[in-house]
RNA sequence: GCGACAGUCGCAUAGCCUGGUAUUGCGCAGGAUUGCUAAUCCUGUGGGUUUCACCCGCGCGUGUUCAAAUCACGUCUGUCGCGCCA
């Protein structure tokens, strides 16, 4: 969420952002307008009260020095004010939350590196990384090696639960757990605490981090008690924050989190998404800071650069693309994504999203920090370091030799003891 | 799950019984003064608005009242005890 005074002094800003998404500018107007009336209405309400509490001072007055008659006509007078009150309250609230409503889907303002665009085709290339592996034999895609190895039982997981979800077996899944291990012993050496969050949140502080037509397309609700999974430990551990003054000693904050991670993926269909690439659920170790506002953008590219270091040394073979305006979600104001080759499909697909929320997360969760002048808010970054189930595919896909089995990435073998080569499930 | 107690500004506290608009300490920031590893004193330190002022704010919500941190009811969270349990 915008902060207000954003709309008050800096609407030809939001306004210039909104033209570079090509949104109309009604919305905008429209808070402005309702902040206006909700100031007005504000103003009234405290009169109103301000001659309530003048009266209740002189009732109480004219009781100490035994002035009944006084008393009396101080009470009538003041008997209909209470109502009053109460309406222009109601009156105000209303006032405000309209304004907050549309305030709320109003998307954070896009720092000027964003490329315009309309779709993922308008992302813009960074940097490449790795050398593109070449293959003696036709390369299977992931699902095929998953078959072929037993390593993943996807019917079985579909008749206790659903589609989209599997059991992991045999040395995949030991593979999945040496990932973990890498990866977080990888970010904990460049300072970063390591995290184990709750796996659901409720409703308050799930709508700080997050666009709210999230709760109908990615989240899973947790009845009867109105929980939500969370679908990346981002969401835990930035509102984990959430109504705090952080001493700016402590910033920035920086936390790995791993957790699993439900996504309901509405909407999400087709052949590309075979096998264990989209489902919902999965393994992440997430990066975390909260940072000054003067010190984000600097945090976003160290974290960007973390990314870059830890899949360099899986050796896999990715890019980075610059997210556009049209492919950028509600909450960033910029975002990196790294996309990992797929021989199989013959595709770059996205394994990493790395974004900084400037103070769009942290003004709704009054995330602040003190400062001499008063208190101020802090901004949240959030990437990916490693989400398991797309590694462990880069991995498959990248590494696999002609007979189907897989070779281990150099760092992850000391975290399988030494093993070498992924063998297939006896089942 | 049952019972008792508790929740007050960044932290810690007083106020609650007996309703009249939040006390004190620490920390932090600014200033003054004196300079012995620093001390002392003053000021400020939740949010909002039409900002020399006013309004709101005592976990959250509702009620009683001219008036609620204070009384009543509900609810959430925590601590302790009992029960259950990996």
């Amino acid at each position: 969420m915008l902060d207000i005074s954003d709309f008050r002094d800096n609407a030809n800003v939001i306004k210039a952002d909104h033209d570079k998404r090509g949104l109309p500018h009604d919305n905008i107007d429209e808070v402005i307008r309702l902040d206006e009336e909700w100031r007005k209405a504000v103003y009234e309400q405290s009169l109103a009260r301000k001659e309530r509490n003048d009266t209740a001072k002189l009732i109480s007055e004219a009781k100490k020095s035994g002035n009944n008659d006084e008393m009396q006509k101080l009470l009538s007078n003041v008997k209909s004010l209470g109502n009053k009150i109460d309406e222009l309250d109601k009156f105000a609230n209303e006032l405000k939350e309209s304004r907050d409503m549309i305030r709320m889907s109003i998307p954070n303002v896009l720092h000027d590196d964003v490329p315009v665009g309309d779709d993922d085709e308008g992302n813009t290339l960074h940097s490449e990384h790795g050398n593109k592996p070449s293959f003696s034999f036709e390369p299977r895609t992931h699902n095929d090696l998953l078959e072929m190895n037993n390593w993943a039982d996807l019917p079985r997981a579909a008749k206790i639960t659903g589609s989209r979800f599997y059991f992991l077996k045999g040395d995949l899944a030991r593979l999945e757990m040496a990932l973990q291990s890498y990866s977080v012993d990888f970010m904990t050496k460049k300072n970063f605490t390591l995290m184990h969050p709750p796996t659901m949140m409720n409703r308050k502080a799930y709508e700080g981090v997050t666009d709210l037509t999230d709760f109908e397309t990615v989240m899973y609700g947790v009845e009867p008690d109105g929980y939500y999974m969370i679908a990346t430990s981002e969401h835990p551990l930035t509102a984990m924050f959430m109504d705090e003054i952080i001493e700016p000693s402590l910033l920035p904050i920086k936390l790995v989190g791993v957790s699993p991670c439900f996504r309901r993926e509405v909407g999400a269909h087709g052949q590309s998404d075979k096998g264990i690439w989209r489902v919902h659920q999965f393994t992440k170790i997430e990066q975390i800071i909260i940072s000054l506002p003067e010190k984000s953008w600097e945090h976003h590219e160290d974290m960007l650069q973390n990314c870059i270091d830890l899949w360099n040394s899986l050796d896999i073979h990715y890019r980075v693309v610059n997210i556009c305006t049209g492919d950028m979600g509600t909450v960033a104001s910029k975002k990196y994504d790294l996309e990992a080759w797929l021989p199989g499909p013959n595709e770059f697909k996205e394994i990493v999203s790395c974004s900084n929320c400037t103070d769009y997360q942290a003004n709704r969760l009054k995330m602040r920090y003190r400062t001499p002048e008063g208190n101020s808010t802090v901004h949240t970054l959030n990437s990916t370091a490693v989400a398991t189930s797309r590694a462990l595919v880069a991995i498959m896909e990248q590494n696999q030799l002609e007979d189907g089995r897989i070779k281990i990435p150099d760092v992850l073998q000391p975290y399988m003891n030494g093993q070498k080569i992924l063998e297939a499930a006896p089942f």
